[in-house]
RNA sequence: GCCGGAGUGGCGAAAUGGGCAGACGCACGGGACUUAAAAUCCCGAGGGCCGAGAGGCCCGUGCCGGUUCGACUCCGGCCUCCGGCACCA
């Protein structure tokens, strides 16, 4: 071989695996990433959202997050931030206990192995994490405090005990949270939900309703879109309660209702089955009435979830024989009940307006019952004095013109007059008051299953339900249970679990064994990175209050709802137990596309993941890393193909044999020492770098255009080595010092080796 | 039904405080290097029409209209797709 074919052969191969295998161990070596949380000043705090270890393959949207993730932390390091970016495991969960099942491999084994082969993954794919933060959710170093903040929610009063209709998953043998069910299946499973009666603990995330709707209004660094999801979940509408006295009963009845400027027009009263005063009624009716009351209710209950609340669903009802007062014209309607009443919202009791509420209308025209328009408009009144008969409508007349037949309200129009007018009436006379309805439901979180932080709490026949005292914290998991996949919460089969004395008395008592959702998990992990080994306290309040709120927090939209809004309400509980300083967890928060196979997401069980390995094993992490980058903006989704990576790895070569040439004849490599200033022609070339500096600055701020930011760093590195035998080695040095400094956030180990 | 987002070449996509539409990349075509291949490099390309050629003309960012010297971008009205909520009183 003659010396210039050694040369060119050197320079024009680009085998990025052992400069790869390289900087990972000097980066993991010099412990780059460790970060002195103690330590004040400067800190920006990025965060990934935690994986779950459900299998040991990540797949390519997994990789766009954290890569994503790796390329903004490597930006705010080459600012001179003290850039923390931790790394954990949501280690709790379903899918463990069912490999459990089926393989025998314990959850803990199962859980483990996932997380180291997914670490070794993470790794290859040059991500770079403060290792010694790492945590895992089903470590008792972290669950003991998921049981101590569990014990100052109970404390509160935010946690607590009811017996309710619950949604059950019959596949997973567990209830479900109402968010955990769509379309009225388990969101999990795919099995139809169905309703049981259990006694459960919740979190009363409902308390800060309002508050984490005001909250939206202070993140101008999240996305319309997650902030409208949240308040679609939330559902806030304003309205008024009103009392209906009913015959029979002491009690009146409460009814929520967003238009009490058509009091006039109820004509009848409905209830949800599930309504507590239909016990009483069916007690105080004759024999054949209560027989008829009780199947009624034992027959919507039957009805799954799906069933009742889709919308062709047929209004079914059942006249209970009692009549209620209309407090406003004295007159006695109705009670029904009815199964379009939903038992969880509002007060699970209705006023019927059929002439104003196309529900109540088809209601009432199903059972003949009176439909009394309240208020007029020039169409169906054109004479202006005369009346619009209810028997001849055909549709629930809309809103609009003014009120009549209403007393003293007469002649208002329809609006926010009408409203107030009622709202001021009723609190006048006492028949009721304004009140905001919300749509979100307290938090459901226990869960009859083995793999998930025991609720630190005990039965004692003698004093109740008793907290475990922090001292005897963490209520430790045991081992001594079998998966066979059989009824029943597997925990309960530990005997030395179970038998346990009483906290308060000593005397003999059993331990719950319902475990946390792992949602609770979640809410706080963030906060723990921080301070993550605290052996006496979950946190340092001070040290928290350097990194707290997280700058800017990554991960998918199908958090959007559950998972934020669960951490917001954590954050601003705990902020009002004086645990904490921040108002909200998440400064910025990007949600990133998701990439899909063939326009379906990618998911174990239909076994179409794409896993990023292969590329990183053929061409290497930074083409890989591009690449994922490169196929389109980051949050928008991306439907899979590989075709353009081949591109990528061209361009990373193009630059890795651009600095060696600029080495080979300058005699440094391309950042090592200040070029002289180019001259003549060369200046193109220089303003071509300047104008990728300002590009890929622009791009990357905020905008997350990483696409584009990499299109000009090809374009840099195309001019630069379409030029190279044409322009001075000092032009040719900048433009090669350049692309290396701006393409380092995403090719980490080829651009420093071409430092 | 209510709310949010999107629609641009064969493909992924660029360009929005209004200013050359299609940067960058894939695939494709032509060429250089090579005995050959791989690798690498250079050139071409939205569609249509006219021209031997250099080149020229017309059309073109889901549809219809509007504002403007000028619109992918702003306004009005639709269509389609994706996502969230929904018998929520």
């Amino acid at each position: 071989m003659t010396e210039k074919s050694e040369k060119t052969e050197r320079i024009e191969r680009y085998v990025p695996g052992p400069i790869e295998a390289k900087w990972q161990r000097l980066w993991a070596e010099r412990r780059v990433a460790y970060v002195d949380t103690a330590v004040p000043g400067n800190e920006y705090y990025l965060l990934n959202m935690y994986p779950y270890p459900s299998g040991s393959r990540l797949h390519v949207g997994h990789g766009r997050n954290y890569i994503l993730g790796d390329a903004l932390y490597r930006r705010e390091r080459m600012a001179g931030r003290k850039a923390l970016n931790p790394m954990g495991w949501d280690a709790f969960g379903l899918p463990a206990e069912n490999a459990a099942i089926q393989s025998g491999v314990p959850p803990r084994e199962y859980t483990l192995a996932n997380i180291a082969r997914m670490k070794e993954q993470l790794h290859a794919l040059g991500c770079l994490y403060d290792w010694s933060k790492e945590l895992a959710s089903c470590d008792p170093g972290y669950y003991r405090w998921n049981q101590w903040l569990f014990l100052r929610m109970w404390e509160r009063g935010l946690a607590y005990r009811k017996t309710a209709p619950v949604n059950w998953c019959p596949g997973c043998r567990t209830v479900l949270a109402n968010e955990q069910v769509v379309d009225g299946r388990c969101e999990r499973s795919d099995d139809l939900v169905e309703t049981r009666d259990l006694t459960q603990w919740f979190f009363r995330v409902t308390d800060y309703a309002e508050r984490l709707l005001e909250g939206l209004d202070r993140l101008p660094h999240w996305s319309d879109r997650v902030k409208t999801m949240q308040r679609n979940w939330i559902g806030r509408s304003e309205g008024a309660e009103i009392l209906f006295r009913v015959d029979g009963l002491t009690e009146p009845i409460r009814v929520f209702t967003t238009r009490p400027d058509t009091l006039f027009g109820a004509t009848f009263m409905a209830l949800a089955p599930e309504h507590p005063a239909v016990a009483l009624l069916a007690e105080r009716s004759e024999a054949p009435r209560r027989r008829e009351i009780e199947e009624f209710v034992e027959r919507v209950r039957r009805e799954s979830r799906l069933e009742r609340e889709s919308e062709g669903a047929a209004k079914e009802g059942l006249d209970t024989g009692f009549r209620a007062v209309n407090p406003a014209t004295g007159a006695p309607i109705p009670v029904w009940l009815a199964n379009f009443v939903l038992p969880d919202y509002g007060t699970g009791a209705i006023m019927g307006v059929p002439a104003h509420d196309q529900r109540d209308f088809e209601f009432a025209r199903r059972y003949r019952l009176t439909v009394t328009p309240v208020y007029r408009t020039r169409e169906s009144d054109p004479g202006g004095a005369g009346d619009v008969d209810g028997n001849a409508m055909t549709e629930a007349a809309p809103h609009g013109g003014v009120l009549y037949r209403s007393g003293a309200w007469d002649g208002t129009p329809n609006g926010p007059e009408a409203i107030g007018k009622a709202i001021g009436w009723l609190e006048e006379q006492g028949f009721g008051k304004g009140k905001i309805g919300y749509r979100l439901r307290d938090w459901l979180i226990s869960r009859q299953r083995y793999w998930g932080t025991p609720i630190p709490a005990v039965h004692c026949p003698a004093c109740g339900v008793v907290p475990v005292p922090d001292a005897d914290l963490p209520v430790l998991l045991p081992e001594d249970v079998e998966f066979r996949g059989v009824e029943g919460n597997p925990l309960e089969q530990s005997q030395a679990f179970v038998q346990t004395r009483c906290p308060k008395c000593a005397g003999p008592a059993r331990r719950e064994t319902d475990t946390m959702d792992t949602f609770v998990d979640s809410s706080w992990y963030f906060m723990r990175y921080c301070d993550a080994t605290n052996d006496d306290a979950a946190w340092d309040r001070k040290v928290l209050a350097q990194w707290m709120p997280v700058d800017q927090y990554i991960g998918g939209i199908e958090h959007a709802i559950l998972h934020l809004m669960y951490a917001r309400f954590f954050v601003k509980a705990l902020a009002d137990m004086e645990l904490l300083d921040a108002q909200e967890p998440f400064q910025a928060l990007f949600t990133q596309g998701m990439i899909t196979r063939d326009g379906a997401k990618m998911s174990k069980s239909k076994g179409n993941m794409v896993s990023p390995v292969p590329i990183v094993e053929r061409y290497g992490a930074d083409t890989a890393r591009c690449y994922i980058l490169f196929i389109g903006p980051p949050d928008q989704d991306a439907d899979w193909s590989d075709e353009g990576v081949e591109g990528v790895h061209r361009f990373l070569g193009r630059l890795w044999r651009l600095s060696a040439d600029v080495a080979e004849t300058t005699g440094h490599r391309p950042l090592d020492g200040p070029a002289e200033p180019p001259q003549g022609d060369d200046l193109e070339l220089l303003r071509k770098a300047h104008w990728a500096i300002e590009k890929v600055t622009n791009d990357m701020a905020g905008r997350f255009a990483f696409n584009t930011a990499i299109s000009a760093v090809m374009e840099l590195v195309n001019e630069a080595y379409r030029r190279r035998e044409a322009v001075a080695p000092e032009a040719l040095h900048f433009a090669a010092a350049t692309a290396a400094s701006l393409i380092f956030p995403f090719a980490p180990h080829v651009a420093a080796d071409a430092y």
